[in-house]
DNA sequence: TTGCTCCTCACGTCACGTGAGGTGGC
DNA sequence: TTGCTCCTCACGTCACGTGAGGTGGC
């Protein structure tokens, strides 16, 4: 059952989990999206409950239309947030940065709606088209 | 007003009234998905009413997720179909090729409404996290 | 030791974007 | 003739996919 005992889990569980490729986890690591949190001796990824729960919300943002950069931007802005540590400057920033990223969402979000009627509408003619006898 | 009097249109007419960038409407005439119905002498793409109509009904399929190479084929299918000198075995072919596609299309559409509900609970996610004051 | 899982290159792909340098057409 | 529109290379980009060849770990 691999190293799910110590608390990680290995790149192949993650995928199952989360629905996503090896190569698509590889590839969050790579440009620093995601890391995981430890690497075993050997080198194999090792990763958190919290890491898989950083990748289901950036598989819940890529509708959005986001590239890879903002989604790193706006987790680290609410990770800003979170943070007791961090100071007034910082703070008002990652909140404008925020404000920003919603009104982003705001309008992909309505234009995911037109293309859902869209594609609706052409389910429907292809429908029509499929079950109209040929003469 | 450009080549419109002769009833055909220049790209850049096209690429307003469809809301596709100059290059893309090349990249979909160089891969044979949509080609200007003529060239002026000096080579400019001329494309017809019904150039721009196919250009709109691509757009419309994008969402659903097809490859450019699969909306030519589909494409293909319905002109097979609307086509009377098409014989028997043929529209069969392209009848079997469009209900294949159909219900593709349905996955996708219900891939799209769980999208849009995944778009929205994040954008609700942001207002309270941007509303929210810091202290 | 076997076999399944994982590793790192490195090149490929899909759908375009982005200049560079040149020409068409009212 | 000016200037705006269009042309064809050709290379770049984004988010991965796809082997190749090798190793980890229960």
């Amino acid at each position: 059952m691999g190293a799910e005992t110590s608390g990680y889990f290995q790149i192949g569980q993650v995928a199952e989990r989360t629905e996503l490729s090896l190569k698509t986890i590889r590839h969050y690591d790579e440009i620093g999206l995601v890391q995981p949190s430890a690497r075993s001796s050997g080198g194999f990824r090792l990763y958190t409950e919290a890491d898989i729960d950083r990748l289901l919300v950036i598989r819940r943002m890529k509708p959005l239309g986001f590239t890879l950069a903002e989604m790193k931007h706006l987790l680290d802005a609410l990770a800003m947030l979170d943070d007791p540590t961090a100071d007034a400057v910082a703070r008002a920033a990652a909140q404008a940065d925020l404000l920003a990223y919603r009104n982003k969402a705001d309008d992909s979000a309505e234009r995911l709606r037109r293309q859902l009627a869209y594609a609706e509408e052409f389910t429907v003619l292809l429908t029509t088209r499929t079950s109209l006898p040929s003469a």
